[in-house]
RNA sequence: GGGCCAUUAGCUCAAUCGGCAGAGCAACUGACUCUUAAUCAGUAGGUUGAAGGUUCGAUUCCUUCAUGGCCCA
């Protein structure tokens, strides 16, 4: 598709240069190179000492500025970006004729020492330099960068490239996420690793991605959560699991949604929903102070402190509190009535239409951090039912800047009640709702063994890191985010 | 799912009322041993996202489609 392209002026001269290294005997594509020093840690050092140090280095050329018989180049590695200044009287004869035929956006080894310019500038006045990759195409531009965001999504590398702040929202995910696990082994936390591929998917309502098992040849699905087999788990003895990893749900991407996305799962034993809410808190907090040394985040330009205690309150409670109406004293018709057009005559349920209700008048009010509580009953099929209402369940979900964040529950352990959920899902599977749960029977067996009272949270680590990095869609956190296929 | 906007050179962007498609950077040729968005002189680079339609003539107006963005649900 892209034999026009290819013969383009702006690769064809780049060849041209890539052969002139072959037929003088360099390769252009070397194996290895000897990188001793990070560009930020020789400019630091150098900041410091103002000794002329040798330093052998390695990065790509971001900029050239060749004048007759001397030149100035930018390289920039994975810590930062340095000016090299090369004279043709301080290399050896070959290595100036290197230097003239080097492209932006190559990627060379240099050696020299270091030292400052006239106008101060922290540089490297260069020994000897060598071309260890070619790059064949151009870069984007120098001092614009890349914006089409559809570019950079497809074509991240060069995003990263160009554009220093995406390097900054990656390396932020990584330490948020290991120092999520840090909090978590502190804590006598097991990490581990469940089943991608389920053949039953269970532990949420989403729809899943479907495969095919070929030896058993046996549909399989890509699951929606861990839930079920984190549990298991537990059964089994191990009374504090987490798993951080991809779940999958087959449904519709957008600012706050991709098909697949990571999640924390944890299960802790001898505990219920109140423990998790501790929780949610200590952890939210250990990241501020970890790797942002701050319990004030600023998310869309409004502060949001992580200070505990959080706010909570009941679903039911917060429409009085932010929504201006209440709704414990209204019919589900006259709920339902409420909702838009196109969900009035699909949810059904009260815990939906509530929920539904919710996401319109309540969420969007949702900045500081709040634990919405005490779900009706239809909509949790694997959350114990509240100690003091037998219409409601113990479960929270967490909210930040009006995004839900996490979510969890006193686990439903009583064999028997999660049978009957079960049922009332595949009813309600069969009449239609095809996000509705399935009948996992070998789930109900291991709890009829046994499950101790456990508290269980999710926390939504993309949209987690949306909240620290101060990103507006989950496309910014994501390296490689779905898009439609080009063509 | 609905509405609005965008798509023009490798990148960032122009193009008046429908009248020869242009600039900067990048590239190419040449000059230049402290430049830093280097500078100076010159050259080249386009199926204007795709397919139709209206028109003497379409980047521009209309229809459909594709991809992306923003807002709403």
């Amino acid at each position: 598709m892209d034999e026009k392209k290819e013969i383009s002026d702006l690769i064809q001269s780049r060849k041209e240069k890539l052969s002139w290294f072959i037929e003088n005997g360099y390769n252009p594509f070397e194996y290895n190179f000897d990188k001793k020093d990070k560009i930020k840690d020789i400019k630091a050092e150098f900041e410091k000492a103002e000794n002329e140090s040798p330093v052998k280095t390695a990065g790509r050329v971001m900029a050239n500025r060749l004048m007759g018989k001397a030149g100035f180049f930018d390289i920039q590695d994975g810590t930062g970006r340095v000016q090299v200044y090369i004279r043709k009287d301080h290399v050896p004869e070959g290595d100036f004729k290197v230097y003239k035929h080097l492209d932006v956006g190559d990627i060379i080894g240099v050696e020299g020492t270091m030292f400052k310019t006239r106008k101060g500038e922290i540089s490297i006045l260069c020994s000897s330099l060598k071309l260890l990759t070619k790059s064949l195409h151009p870069l984007p531009e120098k001092w614009h960068g890349l914006k089409d965001k559809e570019l950079r999504y497809r074509q991240r590398y060069l995003d990263l490239i160009v554009n220093p702040d995406v390097k900054d929202v990656f390396i932020k995910r990584s330490l948020i996420i290991s120092t999520i696990r840090q909090f978590l082994i502190s804590k006598d936390f097991l990490e581990v690793e469940t089943p991608m591929l389920q053949f039953i998917p269970g532990g949420a309502s989403a729809r899943p991605f479907k495969t095919h098992h070929n030896a058993l040849n046996r549909e399989i699905y890509l699951r929606i959560a861990p839930e079920l087999y984190l549990k298991r788990i537990v059964v089994g003895g191990i009374e504090r699991v987490f798993e951080i990893n991809r779940n999958f749900r087959n449904e519709g991407m957008d600012r706050n949604h991709n098909p697949e996305f990571t999640m924390l799962e944890l299960y802790q034993a001898y505990s219920d929903y109140n423990d998790m809410m501790e929780l949610v808190e200590d952890i939210f907090e250990f990241i501020g102070k970890q790797v942002f040394d701050s319990n004030e985040i600023i998310y869309r330009e409004q502060k949001i402190s992580l200070l505990k205690p959080w706010k909570r309150i009941s679903m039911q409670d917060s429409f009085e509190e932010y929504a201006g109406f209440s709704v414990k004293d209204k019919s589900i018709t006259e709920l339902q009535s409420m909702l838009e057009e196109k969900d009035k005559i699909k949810q059904v349920k009260l815990g939906k239409v509530i929920e539904k209700l919710f996401e319109v008048y309540v969420q969007p009010k949702l900045i500081q951090p709040t634990f919405i509580t005490d779900f009706i009953k239809d909509s949790s099929p694997l959350t114990k039912v509240h100690r003091t209402d037998e219409k409601l369940v113990e479960r929270f979900e967490v909210f930040i800047a009006g995004m839900e964040l996490g979510n969890a529950f006193s686990e439903l352990n009583n064999p028997m009640v999660q049978k009957e959920r079960f049922a009332m899902q595949v009813e309600e599977r069969t009449s239609g709702n095809d996000e509705a749960q399935r009948m996992d029977d070998d789930y109900v067996k291991s709890l009829e063994y046994g499950l101790p009272p456990t508290g269980g949270l999710g926390i939504g680590i993309d949209r987690l890191v949306m909240f620290f990095t101060d990103s507006s869609s989950i496309r910014d956190v994501i390296f490689f985010p779905h898009l439609k296929p080009e063509i």
